[in-house]
DNA sequence: GCACGATTGAAACAAACGTTTGAATAACTG
DNA sequence: CAGTTATTCAAACGTTTGTTTCAATCGTGC
């Protein structure tokens, strides 16, 4: 019996069950049932629950940010367009499914309620990208802008995109199960992308057709 | 002894449990002693804990409606005006600070991770300020607009309001607590406006000064 | 004051949980 | 092959939890 095999086996479960279930509701009897495990393989291998349940999260995050890779961008390219890839693998992360689906519900229940045990792991996987974002927005923005303005506007983009992902079943329910499920990824990044370049003067606002020029020319005040 | 009183101080003490460790961790026993009750008082009153937390939920839910209810608009109030105001009313309910403090807490939890036995509450609780904001974006709105671009509308706006209040602790984290914790719901009532109503052609962009023409006068295709 | 229903309290129950223990088994090395 | 280390297992431990039980006490109405 391979070692790195029991040891997997059991953190892959822990994943899944604890993205389900939660870390309370999520027991280690279960968790060594599915990995086909001895209860005492927690204690050996991770040495107790929390930090089982860190080791997932852990896990959940290097797969996931593996799996949808932040792009990188040649450069001069404008920032709107840029913009426009950050929102889309932002919500790439978010709401693409993968097999097994159990990294990003795990990041998905950390984001929601916190514990104290993985605030760092999430710090870990939220800070690369606000310092991308950070440095579209300040190339959108004339200069003179207060470092406040430029984090509300910053929280304003990225909370468009994380309300697809922690908000689904209340908006799933407000517009209707079939409704809501059409919406694709392509689409919310449209969406979400037009309604902040429009908010920031680069886009038509969305009371006028999209026909128009998407892509407002616009002299920066430097 | 009145039978409200005990009844009462069980729900107020689960209440402030729930709200600040959740459902799971919450014990009954913990509830009841700082209630100053016996432990058999949950099923005589609620049934189960199941049932206590359920009422909890419904008691958060009725107050904090009735501590900040939604404005009544004099007819011919401008949409931009109403919007304005919702998103306050909104901001107000999910951040002001109130005592005791557990009913905007546990709203906060079952929002994030939602439970099956509180579901309904939820809706019950987002449903009518859906409903009100939804009249509002049809009137900012050009007739024709397709329902689901009208729902991805007034999800952006009410996206950036529950930002502030689901992801308090990474927003603090990536502002800097001091700087976070100077914003006021006023700041984020202006923020948020001017960003949704610039991203519909009601407000100058944000990278214009926002001392130009505050509300565009923008007419309808009727 | 009495009868009845409401309320409270202490003790107990049964189940579940994370963790530990120590022996058995397997794997590795010289 | 023997000795050592690594891994696995079943049983047990101690604690905690929600719930139940039933008697005692309290409150109310006639």
């Amino acid at each position: 019996m391979d070692a790195d095999d029991t040891r997997n086996r059991v953190l892959q479960a822990a994943g899944k069950i604890f993205a389900e279930s939660g870390y309370e509701l999520g027991t280690v009897r279960e968790i060594c049932e599915q990995a086909g495990a001895n209860i005492a393989a927690v204690n050996y291998y991770f040495g107790d629950k929390k930090s089982l349940y860190l080791a997932a999260c852990v896990e959940a995050q290097c797969v996931r940010e593996g799996a949808v890779p932040m792009p990188e961008w040649p450069p001069g390219t404008p920032p709107a367009q840029r913009l426009r890839d950050f929102i889309h693998t932002f919500l790439r992360r978010l709401l693409e499914e993968e097999r097994p689906a159990w990294h990003r519900q795990l990041m998905l229940r950390e984001m929601a309620t916190p514990t104290e045990a993985c605030s760092q792991v999430v710090e870990d996987y939220i800070r690369p990208m606000a310092l991308v974002l950070r440095g579209i927005v300040e190339e959108l923005l004339p200069a003179g802008t207060s470092e406040v303005d430029a984090f509300l506007i910053g929280f304003s983009v990225v909370a468009q995109c994380l309300f697809y992902h922690i908000n689904q079943p209340i908006a799933s329910r407000l517009m209707g199960t079939d409704e809501y499920g059409r919406l694709t990824i392509d689409k919310l990044t449209e969406h979400i992308t037009r309604f902040s370049l429009a908010a920031l003067g680069y886009a038509a606002p969305l009371t006028r057709p999209a026909g128009q020029a998407e892509f407002v020319s616009h002299e920066r005040a430097h």
